[in-house]
Order: structure tokens, then C-alpha cells, then sequence
DNA sequence: GGAATATTGGGAAAATTTCCTATATTAGAT
DNA sequence: ATCTAATATAGGAAATTTTCCCAATATTCC
């Protein structure tokens, strides 16, 4: 299940992170190997679960999703059952792209990305009216300085 | 530059978002079309920024990075200047994965990802060294409820 | 209604993936 | 150190997929 991960497969995952529809030639010649230890490593790696979904990163602006929010969240409840409900609530709610439940004084951060403030306001007020809430505040983003999916090898 | 996105393209982003690595012909009859459409569609939606890079999620557990801290920043110093290093130095971090200039109290939100609550610390000794920062406040990150890259369509 | 425009479906060439086989390399045991 | 076993590699061939072209169909706009 685990696999200990060397030099050439960092690599390979690099090349894939940065553009994944590079192909398997593309990427040996870049890390100096060829077609078959590239293969048979992201195969491998795919079974482990270090390497997950393929996807393409779309652009939110050209969607029309022009607001962000980071919702930090109080909650005086904190019973198994509440909390099932709110996970359960924030998983169905696609416009909640990450939550954390977080350590100390606030319980929960979010984040949400939808149309503008009035979409905001909207998923705010369905959020409220499911589960108990004692405490939230809502930072807008101004400016994406950076985001990105690629994490450091 | 810009689409006018209708219902198949919608649909054919759905699918991409949930999984780049599918065939055209795969695609298309998912969604009842043929290869040709989808093809055209797609490079008319990568020439208009919509689609963006494609890329491979990976496990940051599975890579050794287990910390995720969100953390808060405020500053007294608005300056252009300090503004643009600020910006710099976030671009440069590998561990910095979200900053968000945001509107009111709290000037900045990053989100980081680093090994552990040690590598946590030395960014941000690096970061205020670097640039003068009036107050930060680091909220750890327990569990990661959610975690996606998909936009609502 | 009809011409102009754009979109579709299918097909063929080029490229890529997938997997096999033979060779090379590494690791372990004596 | 040397042999053996296990593992990884390079290259190649079949199957699949992408890429692009063309004829046919659908849509738009007078």
C-alpha cells in the first residue's frame, strides 16, 4: 500500500503536478529514463494513493464565480451528532471548497467560492439555518496573490 | 478571448474537472455528443484561459507533509514597496499554497503546508525576517473535512 | 424561405499508451 | 568477492487515443 518514494519518482511527480497531459516520452527525456520506469512508477504510485485525481484547474472568474470568502467559524455545540450534521452539510454544499476543523479558539475555517456577496449571503443563510452556530465571520478576499495545487517536493 | 459557455461545454468541464484522463470518445458519449464538438470545445476553452493547467492531485500525507496552518496577518505597512516583496516572497515559497489580500481587519490569509509544526515555525521566522509584519495569527489545521478543486457548474 | 455561418459526425494519419520481452542492475547470502 | 535471486530498465509492437480534415447537418440572420 505504502511506497517509499526515490529521487526519479519526485521527479516524475513534479513533471506531472506542473502538466500532467505531458506524455510518458515527454517526461522520461526530461528526467533522463524512458517510457517504462515512468509508466510503471505512476502506476505504482496510483495504487499507494500519493498520486490521486487528474483533473483541470479552471478558471473561477470565467464561471462567474467572482467571490471568495474565508468563513471562520465558532460553534457552542459539540456533540458527535451536530458535528456529523455540519460535515455532512458542508460536503454537499459544493461552493465550500475546503473546511478545516481547527485547533484553539475557532472551530472551523471554509472556504467558499461563489457568484458574489448576495451568493455569499445565500449560502450563509442556509448554512445557519441547518446547523447551530454560535460564531462567524467572513473575510472577503480581495486578490488572489497566489493559489496553487502544487506542493513542494 | 472570452466564451459565452453553453450547457454541453458546462458539461464537458464537469467531466474534465472529475477526471482529465478520459478519452474524447469517452466524454462524448457521456454527455451525447462526438469526439469532433468536445475536441473543439476544449481548445476553444484553453485558448480562452477557462481550462487551465492539468494536473495530478497528490496525497500531501503520503509526501511527508503533514502540517496545515492558515494563517492571519496584519501589517502596518501599506507602502507599494512593501507590498511587492511581500508578494515576492509568498510567489517564492513552495509551502505558501493560498495568499489572499483581504478586505478589513486582517490584511492577508495564507495557507501552508509544511512537514510538521517545526517546519511551520521556521517559515515563519524566514517570513518575518523578510518582511516587517505587524501581527500573525497561525490556526492549525485538525482535519481537512473537505478538500476540492472542483468548482460548482 | 434561403443564403451564409457555424457545428456536427465520422474517418484516417500521427501520436501515445499499454504491455511484453530481453537485458541490465541491484541486493542478499555464503 | 562471487553467485543467485529479485527488481528495474530499454526498446518494441499492438491497441487506443488524439488530432485534424471533410462532407453533411443544423442554426442564424436577413
Amino acid at each position: 500500500m505504502s511506497v517509499r518514494l526515490d529521487e526519479m519518482d519526485r521527479k516524475i511527480l513534479g513533471e506531472l503536478q506542473e502538466d500532467a497531459s505531458q506524455s510518458l516520452d515527454e517526461i522520461a527525456r526530461k528526467i533522463g529514463s524512458s517510457k517504462t520506469p515512468v509508466w510503471n512508477r505512476i502506476r505504482k504510485m496510483k495504487e499507494a494513493g500519493v498520486i490521486g485525481r487528474q483533473t483541470v484547474l479552471l478558471d473561477a472568474d470565467a464561471l462567474g464565480l467572482e467571490a471568495c470568502f474565508f468563513v471562520l467559524i465558532r460553534t457552542s455545540e459539540h456533540e458527535a451528532d451536530w458535528q456529523k450534521k455540519f460535515l455532512r452539510t458542508l460536503r454537499n454544499r459544493p461552493e465550500v471548497l475546503e473546511a478545516h476543523r481547527l485547533a484553539g479558539d475557532i472551530d472551523y475555517i471554509l472556504k467558499v467560492r461563489v457568484q458574489n456577496a448576495r451568493a455569499y449571503d445565500t449560502f450563509y443563510q442556509a448554512l445557519i439555518s441547518e446547523v447551530k452556530i454560535y460564531n462567524v465571520t467572513a473575510l472577503l478576499s480581495m486578490e488572489e496573490i497566489k493559489s496553487t495545487t502544487l506542493l513542494p517536493l
